[in-house]
RNA sequence: GGCCCGUUCGUCUAGGGGUCUAGGACAUCUCCCUUUCACGGAGGAAACACGGGUUCGAUUCCCGUACGGGCUACCA
């Protein structure tokens, strides 16, 4: 079974809306493993249901992609040797149609003209009959209306009338179904528990069932990486596979853990919004439709690598105590065997954290850049110095740089109020003084730096007067914590640190 | 309901029979640093779902139960 060639996976997903972060993750999964083989990732549009397509999806899902840091080698987008990569396109290239037709030729397939309404009496009756699984199978269908049940004479002049007709895989009735996933080892199920799946829709376009394994196998894909919510249906895709010739080159499955919502139950969905109190999308999002909004983590604050980061530790595992990855490195650590098999809860606290951590590796250079962004909406200019002195006194207290500003906008703007429980608890008759005296001091100053400012602090309390140092604070900054205080008045400078105080001392409320 | 998959601290996880008095990270708590906040440092609390086997010995292997998840569409 395929050992020894190229490594190509893809990520399939199809334009529905935006895509999640579970999407996102089965795609980092795919990446990484074709990266750490030297092979290729390659992106496919599965847009075959026509009744869900979401204009915007596709551009979506490829710009979260390239945010993610996550390179398409080949398929939408980047073009390659079997474009094209848009299932509809390719529906339209008759593709599809033909491994259908041959399927039904060699009897492992066959046409069914039941209506809607008579596959739901069908499900209904069943139901009321107890039966265990009620679905189209083996037994069933010898009393639906198929190629089966129908004599050739009828089948032809139905299709021949243009009655619409569905083409559907014929599963044996009692067979053991057998293969190997990567992640959980051997899998077995009865054909009984299979379905007669649809293979081609009454539109002519094909269902996932047949198409990805037609273009899995066109596109040459060494290993189909999914979400475990495919595991079902595997048994399937396995005799469509076989029924094809095709097991030679069947790629080997890896079924993924699921993503499951941090609040409780079930796994993550689309429907998750932000109505968990963060983003399950990697950039904004805004229906087309509904025009409902959905917050991502791009225009949260989060860096691409953080969300990356916290990604591929969610259900994988380096095996050692690191936990910060660049892209790279995961591409050297990943491998298929440290994937858990049981669903994870993401945690919001840790991504978070992972963000920290990224900020701190950050240079003072690249922050001062996306902060100046900031200070230009404010119409505040800075020497480049300030600035990436500022980020250095500021990002320690920071999640994210969009938090910079309300945690240090006191270092670009005077203060015009005074944190009133300090005020009311220090300001009095001797602090005053004490801070009368500093100001004396500071405006005769000759020199300005942190040991400049300490002794002349110091040269007031051997004066008899307590500096106290988070009323000076707060005269300084209007508020009654921040960046470290000698540090900060050094990086504002004398005039500005004096005209300050000044400011403070008159507006401050006259001395009881 | 049926079928499939899973089950180690609140969360993500390490662990493939003795080294487990079960390790790390996030979160949480305490202390130190800092006359602020945070960062940092030190420490604490916190888990092998349950019951049977197998074995000299099970967190690790097998079975059952419970629980969780997925699937059960002419959606993917």
């Amino acid at each position: 079974m395929n050992t020894g060639r190229r490594v190509r996976t893809r990520f399939a997903p199809s334009p529905t809306g935006p895509l999640h972060m579970g999407g996102v993750r089965t795609a980092l999964f795919n990446y990484l493993f074709a990266k750490k083989h030297g092979g290729d990732f390659l992106l496919r549009i599965e847009d075959t249901d026509q009744t869900r397509y979401v204009p915007g999806a596709e551009e979506y899902i490829i710009e979260a992609l390239n945010w993610c840091g996550i390179h398409i080698d080949e398929g939408v987008s980047a073009g390659g040797p079997h474009a094209p990569y848009r299932q509809s396109e390719r529906k339209a290239e008759g593709i599809y149609l033909k491994y259908a037709m041959q399927l039904v030729h060699d009897g492992h397939a066959y046409y069914a003209f039941d209506t809607p309404e008579e596959l739901e009496a069908m499900r209904q009756r069943l139901t009321a009959a107890k039966v265990v699984a009620p679905q189209y199978n083996a037994i069933v269908r010898q009393s639906m209306k198929n190629s089966l049940t129908l004599s050739e004479d009828e089948v032809a002049k139905r299709i021949a009338s243009g009655d619409p007709y569905v083409i559907r895989l014929n599963v044996p009735r009692n067979e053991e179904i057998r293969f190997e996933d990567i992640i959980r080892g051997w899998v077995s199920v009865n054909s009984a528990q299979v379905d007669d799946k649809v293979l081609l829709k009454s539109d002519g376009m094909p269902t996932y069932h047949l198409a990805h394994i037609i273009d899995d196998v066109l596109m040459e894909i060494s290993h189909a990486v999914r979400g475990e919510e495919w595991l079902p249906s595997a048994p399937a895709h396995i005799l469509i596979y076989r029924y094809l010739g095709w097991e030679e080159q069947m790629p080997r499955y890896a079924h993924l853990p699921l993503l499951l919502r941090p609040d409780g139950n079930g796994k993550l969905s689309k429907r998750d919004g932000d109505r968990l109190g963060f983003p399950v999308f990697p950039l904004n999002w805004t229906d087309p439709n509904t025009g409902e909004q959905s917050s991502g983590y791009r225009e949260k604050g989060y860096y691409p690598e953080a969300f990356v980061n916290m990604l591929a530790l969610l259900g994988w595992n380096p095996g050692t105590n690191q936990e910060l990855f660049s892209m790279d490195e995961l591409i050297q650590a990943f491998s298929f065997e440290r994937v858990s098999k049981s669903g994870a809860k993401f945690d919001p606290e840790k991504t978070r954290w992972f963000n920290q951590q990224y900020l701190r590796k950050h240079s003072l250079h690249e922050l001062a850049l996306e902060f100046d962004k900031v200070l230009k909406s404010k119409n505040i200019n800075r020497s480049q110095q300030f600035v990436e002195r500022f980020c250095e006194l500021i990002r320690e207290k920071a999640h994210f740089v969009n938090e910079f500003w309300e945690l240090g906008s006191y270092f670009f703007e005077i203060p015009g109020t005074y944190d009133s429980k300090v005020i009311e608890k220090k300001w009095n008759l001797t602090s005053s003084a004490a801070m009368n005296k500093l100001h004396a001091v500071f405006n005769q100053a000759d020199s300005w730096d942190m040991s400049g400012i300490n002794q002349m602090i110091a040269v007031v309390e051997t004066g008899g007067d307590k500096v106290d140092k988070q009323l000076l604070r707060v005269l300084i900054t209007g508020v009654s914590s921040g960046a470290s205080l000698v540090e900060m008045m050094e990086l504002l400078g004398k005039e500005d640190v004096v005209t300050r105080i000044e400011k403070a001392l008159k507006a401050l409320p006259e001395i009881k």
